[in-house]
DNA sequence: GCCGTTTTCGGCCCGACTGTTTTCAGTCG
């Protein structure tokens, strides 16, 4: 059974898209805002509605009378009649065409009406034999720019890893600082909120010269193509296959820019609202009263004290509620990057890692770690090469004898990412087990089990008393495999039963648990801890990429087990093996 | 279609850029 939530968000977002085509107003606007709260509530759709029914889903914001029938419709019968009815009007591939870059609903339909293009094919051709430019209100210029966007659909725009595109951002932010015509060059949007993955890049600058500093940026080595160039605002592709954003704003805006360029989206239309409701007016040039004068935009800061809120972490606009505890001055005090003082997942030249366990160590202490967890695959996972008992034994004397050689410097401890067999069972004994400092478990093997039969397995093996931590939790990785289906609200509560501990996986593209679950964990009491899963010792550096996924699960630092120093950790550890 | 510390009716976030028109609609974030 597969959660429907994006399905259901999906068509409502469609609705908005045939609602805007017919130029019906405010109603796209409110399917959109519906098809978010769907997206955003992390519970099964159908469970929810089967608690809580119709009542239920009006509860949820942006969800009222109509959109909630039109939801039990869906799961009823699996079609809204309504949008079955404006497809059946307008049947084109209205989800494909809009997705290109400058076509919107209402090109879309004048484009059926004149022409009869139901697909990207059938624009793609009518480009081609230069049809659209004779149509009224296109030229010559908007066929082109089509065609482009056609172009640009089809390489396929994957959103870029964080983790991964961290360098190219850097560079470019670095390249604008160079020119000198900026005073503040600072990446804003998803980046800055640190969201796992990064649909474009936006660049916030402070300049007295705006035109040279955009001229410039055009200029960049990595820049593909120019979508629009403004004094305020220009619009890039890069080679990288992404687009970049930057707006120039005067230095009294630069906070109201910040902080609007920040997002994200919504978070910004929340706290419009609320400065509508206060008399005032805010948009990327400041915060403005009833006689348009600017009473804050130089800081972020000012803009939220005299909104009356607390200053909100980046990591935390997502309107999930952030704003009503900034009103009420309650906001979690969020875990500090570069708190993280031991790393504990850590493969070597072991099993599938790269290095040798001296040179990760050797990497833990330049990093400035007080220890680290070296925790090789063990024997059932055969390609990477996993340890048996014997190895393992072998593993422990190596690291007893290094832990001499490092005295003072760091502390290694013995672990192992141990394999979960089908059945819930452990492939390492218990007795070498119980010699371990930090246990994890992790499922390698037979992701598609069903929902039930995957959650008891994960169940079971954490049950056993000498394993402390379930590693990637989820099993995902983003862009290339989908989470195994697993019932975490279950894993959650039977850690917080038994006191065991779920990971945040800080590579790039595992970030598992996402935030939404860390949220959860923080919520439910349940400890969490933050490594890295490096296979090298160029991944020891990813700890902050864990850290920043835990602020955007509104973790503390008490949430977080290894921002304890060691004795405390290991004390923990075995007061959670004594219940 | 949704929503309410101005409202159960009358509002709904706000501004930049483009292209095709001569004042603006469409798209985007």
């Amino acid at each position: 059974m597969k959660m429907k939530n994006p399905e259901v968000a999906k068509l409502l977002r469609m609705m908005a898209i045939y609602l805007e085509m017919k130029g019906v107003s405010f109603k796209p606007q409110a399917y959109e805002k519906a098809a978010y709260s769907i997206e955003a509530l992390d519970e099964d759709i159908e469970d929810f509605v089967k608690k809580k029914g119709k009542e239920g889903l009006k509860n949820l914001p942006g969800v009222g009378e109509s959109i909630a029938e039109k939801i039990i419709e869906y799961l009823k019968t699996g079609k809204i009649k309504e949008l079955e009815e404006l497809k059946k009007e307008v049947p084109v591939d209205v989800e494909t065409l809009t997705s290109i870059e400058g076509v919107g609903p209402k090109i879309v339909y004048k484009l059926y009406k004149a022409l009869g293009i139901k697909t990207i094919e059938d624009l793609e051709k009518a480009c081609l034999e230069h049809k659209i430019r004779r149509l009224p209100g296109f030229g010559e210029k908007s066929e082109e720019k089509i065609l482009k966007g056609i172009q640009f659909y089809k390489q396929g725009g994957q959103r870029a890893i964080l983790g991964f595109i961290i360098p190219a951002v850097e560079e470019l932010v670095n390249y604008l600082k160079e020119s000198g015509l900026a005073k503040e060059v600072v990446p804003a949007g998803s980046y800055r909120r640190r969201k796992e993955t990064i649909g474009d890049i936006d660049i916030l600058a402070v300049s007295d010269k705006p035109e040279k500093l955009m001229d410039y940026f055009v200029n960049f080595e990595g820049v593909e193509h120019v979508y629009a160039k403004g004094p305020t605002k220009t619009n890039v592709r890069l080679k990288i296959g992404l687009d970049a954003d930057l707006r120039v704003v005067p230095e009294e805006s630069f906070g109201a820019a910040l902080a609007y360029f920040t997002g994200s989206k919504d978070h910004n239309i929340q706290m419009r609202e609320l400065a509508i409701k206060k008399g005032f007016k805010l948009n990327e040039y400041g915060l403005f009263d009833k006689n348009e004068k600017r009473i804050a935009g130089r800081t972020e800061e000012e803009i939220y004290e005299k909104l009356g809120l607390e200053w909100i972490p980046p990591e935390m606009r997502e309107n999930r509620g952030e704003i009503q505890l900034a009103l009420e001055h309650k906001l979690p005090k969020l875990i500090e990057y570069g708190s993280i003082r031991g790393d504990l997942q850590v493969q070597t030249n072991w099993s599938d890692g790269q290095n040798s366990i001296e040179e990760m160590v050797e990497e833990a202490i330049k990093l400035g770690l007080e220890y680290i967890c070296i925790t090789d695959h063990t024997k059932s996972l055969a390609v990477a090469g996993g340890l048996d008992e014997k190895r393992l034994l072998k593993q422990i004397e190596e690291i007893d004898k290094l832990n001499k050689k490092y005295r003072g410097k760091i502390t290694i401890l013995k672990g192992a990412e141990v394999n979960i067999n089908k059945d819930g069972s452990l492939d390492l004994s218990d007795e070498v087990l119980a010699k371990l400092d930090f246990v994890g478990v992790a499922v390698h093997s037979h992701f598609n089990l069903p929902r039930k039969e995957q959650t008891e397995r994960i169940k079971k093996a954490l049950s056993n008393p000498n394993v402390h931590c379930l590693f990637h939790p989820t099993g995902r990785i983003i862009n290339k495999r989908p989470a195994y289906e697993v019932d975490i609200d279950e894993i959650i509560d039977f850690a917080k039963k038994n006191n065991k501990i779920l990971e945040i996986d800080a590579y790039p593209d595992r970030l598992d648990l996402k935030d939404e679950h860390i949220k959860k964990c923080v919520e439910a009491g349940v400890k969490m801890v933050i490594d890295t899963d490096a296979h090298s010792v160029l991944h020891l550096q990813f700890l902050d990429l864990g850290v920043a996924q835990a602020r955007r699960g509104w973790a503390t630092r008490k949430d977080i087990l290894n921002t304890l120093p060691l004795k405390e950790f290991l004390k923990y550890l075995e007061s959670i093996k004594k219940k």
